[in-house]
DNA sequence: TTGCGTGCAAAGGTTTTGCATGGCA
DNA sequence: TGCCATGCAAAACCTTTGCACGCAA
């Protein structure tokens, strides 16, 4: 068994992901430290955040391989059940937590024997607003909220 | 509207992705190339993996980010109106044609004004072949079926 | 004091980009 | 011939690792 020190890092870290109710990425992190003045190291960041997903405090998703990992604080069980939808218009990233969800894992599970993790799913299409707009030009804009290539 | 042109490389990709059903890397494409004795260089991989991926030709995977992504060749227009679940310890994937897609597709829509793009989605998670010899020892084998690290 | 956690820098990997050249139509 | 696709190398990017030092317990 290992000792947990609590350090000011770890603390600092948590803080953040207790903020930001949405995911956040390693860089996110570290640009937040860096803002404030916070002396923290990338590898820091990331050993933390791979230690507090082991103790299951917070969780991991992979979005987009581009962008990297994110990260979310786990408030605790209900959590598991969630989705995400992925706008691939606008790129816009939806939390969906209804009892669907739910619904949804026990079908996969009892008609296809296949045990649906919600954590890595990521179900594409596009979202309310980007429908509104969206003309049937057939070109998509791809995506990229916040990225400009 | 941008031209078409059929290339070596580009059939040479096609092939390898044909041949195999279960998923392959791009550092799986650029090994077998290089052991045909074709020269393709990497970007080129990259480069016609996302064309293809974009006319619906492929699709692609991220399984594990460390790993990188996986694709895999896609039979038909069928498919459209499927969904895909992925085992992400043995790779296989799964295709579901049942009502459940119909019903989870109004769902979205109606519910969070979501339109999925069920061609794009897959659901990630175990079936029902690896979870009977999964056994739960904290260790999980990854995936790569025909990998051999 | 013990040994876990940290910072820095360097390395690892995958994927992208720039530029001149090759090749399809 | 026009212009898309290619190859090569370099770059960008996220993430991990090694090592010496700092700091919690």
């Amino acid at each position: 068994m290992k000792a947990e020190y609590n350090t000011r890092q770890r603390a600092i870290i948590l803080d953040f992901l207790k903020e930001n109710s949405a995911h956040v990425s390693a860089r996110d992190i570290v640009a937040h430290l860096k803002e404030q003045g916070v002396c923290v190291g990338t590898a820091t960041v990331y050993r933390t955040l791979d230690r507090l997903c082991e103790q299951g405090v917070v969780r991991k998703f992979i979005i987009d391989e581009r962008s990297g990992a994110c990260y979310q604080y786990a408030e605790g069980a209900e959590c598991n059940e969630h989705f995400h939808l992925k706008c691939v218009s606008c790129g816009a990233l939806i939390h969906v937590d209804c009892g669907f969800v739910a619904e949804m894992e026990k079908h996969f599970l009892c008609d296809h024997g296949f045990t649906v993790s919600s954590g890595r799913t990521v179900i594409y299409g596009v979202c309310s607003s980007c429908s509104k707009i969206d003309a049937p030009s057939g070109t998509n804009h791809h995506c990229c909220k916040g990225h400009e290539h």
